[in-house]
DNA sequence: ATGTCTTTGTGAACGCGTGCACAAAGATGG
DNA sequence: CCATCTTTGTGCACGCGTTCACAAAGACAT
């Protein structure tokens, strides 16, 4: 998953599981493919396959919104795609701003995934005076000294950063300040904001981070416990006592710059 | 988080847990800032604030990865900074391919993000023959049906998936033949992969879906459980009989488009 | 040395999420 | 109408992750 959640912590919201509703939008994909195919119904062990999930966590899943589904057959496709679509907010459509129309900002700008469902992009907002007017993705890129004036003409509640990690924690208290209370935080630093605001985060870099980690593991065990791979250079500082206790081997007390 | 895994799902990776493994790089960039900053100690308190995280969590993850900080002091942050960076294997460097050079993969390429700590684009491959050549991000692109050769000669064991979906699933067998054993998949489908073989998966709209959620639930609590708000489209279609137990209100029956 | 004060490291309890396994529900055929 | 077969919905148990709360460890002053 390249997301972390930051959130109130145990607020099981209305009953249906956070796993769950991280779930949902898998499913609610995999029937409007199936929809499209004009598939009729499905059953939970289909529907789980082409989710990449199982399909008992799947039944699971479902009993949580109602009891969708007919003992012996399966799911309704289309019925099961409303009230999917429902449950998730998507058959009402969110206006959303995007802040920072750099390469990343652009190029999330043009992705067509949000228009196709439910979401639709009210402004393009950057800080950049020459980026200001210059079309993207079909729409004119708007100052952000405009941002509170367009939050509220347009009453969107969801925005998405795109900035530099150093203008985003301000972004972010404008955003709040001007009345959303959803944002999907694309630049590289912690957020912090008030109770009843939720934030979303996709890091890149800390995705990559945790496939090195595991692509080292799995290089590291089927080498044994090699040999000592890297003490390149030598720490002048005190050495650190002799209390260390790594659990795999013992340090090399040195930094590699 | 804008991340879900894909991954085997019970394996302990060397006695540390998987949620700390996904902790680790908030820690390292938390850790990074006081370096340059020239910080020499910092205390499970206030490195847990820098990194949003609860600091009894944070002392419990440092304890899978052994006894380093002093106690009535703090740890020490150049020394932390390595620890952390050798357990994720940023120690040495990691070469990735990104395939798929459209709007995305472009914007990601520039990203400075990888080649600061630990990554290191070797390629970036696509299979329009009119991108190849073209330099993106510096270096120029080239065409899929040197993939193999390029994982061969460079070494590669982390691909870069952002292509269209109906490319992902293609391109991930041929790098999975060649050798990849970890990926990052941007594009919106899920990928199926072999046993050891790591995929991570970075989905924008899923992620607008979850806040969507969030947001509808907030909107309709400070409400009450108050009028229909979003009645817009008539349902002609055949009432669903009178099972449904749905638990807000009952079911409408019908899609709205 | 001894005492005080700070901060770590961790035992233990709790809650959430997952998966098994099965009873109940309904379809289908005779 | 009954038997059989399929597939859902869920009770239950288990394991992981989080959090509390505190003892132990060390720094620092006297």
């Amino acid at each position: 998953m390249a997301t972390g959640r930051t959130h109130r912590p145990a607020t099981r919201s209305r009953g249906i599981p956070e796993a769950t509703v991280a779930r949902l939008p898998l499913y609610l994909r995999a029937l409007t493919a199936l929809s499209e195919r004009s598939v009729p119904t499905v059953s939970s062990e289909e529907l789980a396959a082409a989710a990449g999930v199982n399909s008992a966590k799947l039944r699971k899943d479902f009993s949580y919104l109602g009891s969708y589904g007919t003992r012996g057959v399966g799911y309704d496709v289309e019925y099961l795609v409303y009230q999917i679509s429902r449950e998730l907010g998507l058959t009402q459509d969110w206006p959303i701003v995007m802040v920072g129309i750099g390469n990343l900002g652009a190029a999330l700008a043009n992705y067509g995934g949000f228009a196709s469902r439910g979401f639709r992009v009210a402004a393009l907002i950057d800080a950049d005076p020459a980026m200001v007017g210059k079309p993207v993705a079909g729409m004119p890129v708007q100052h952000i000294d405009d941002l509170e004036k367009i939050i509220d003409e347009n009453g969107v509640s969801i925005g998405v950063i795109a900035t530099p990690a150093g203008a985003a924690q301000q972004v972010c208290d404008r955003l709040v300040t001007a009345g959303v209370t959803s944002i999907l935080n694309f630049a590289p630093t912690v957020l912090s904001v008030p109770d009843g605001v939720d934030v979303r985060k996709v890091d890149l870099s800390i995705e990559l981070q945790i496939l090195a980690f595991h692509e080292q593991r799995k290089a590291g065990e089927e080498a044994g416990a090699a040999e000592a791979v890297v003490p390149p250079v030598v720490r002048g500082a005190t050495a650190p006592a002799e209390g260390r206790k790594g659990p795999d081997g013992d340090m090399p007390a040195v930094m590699p710059a």
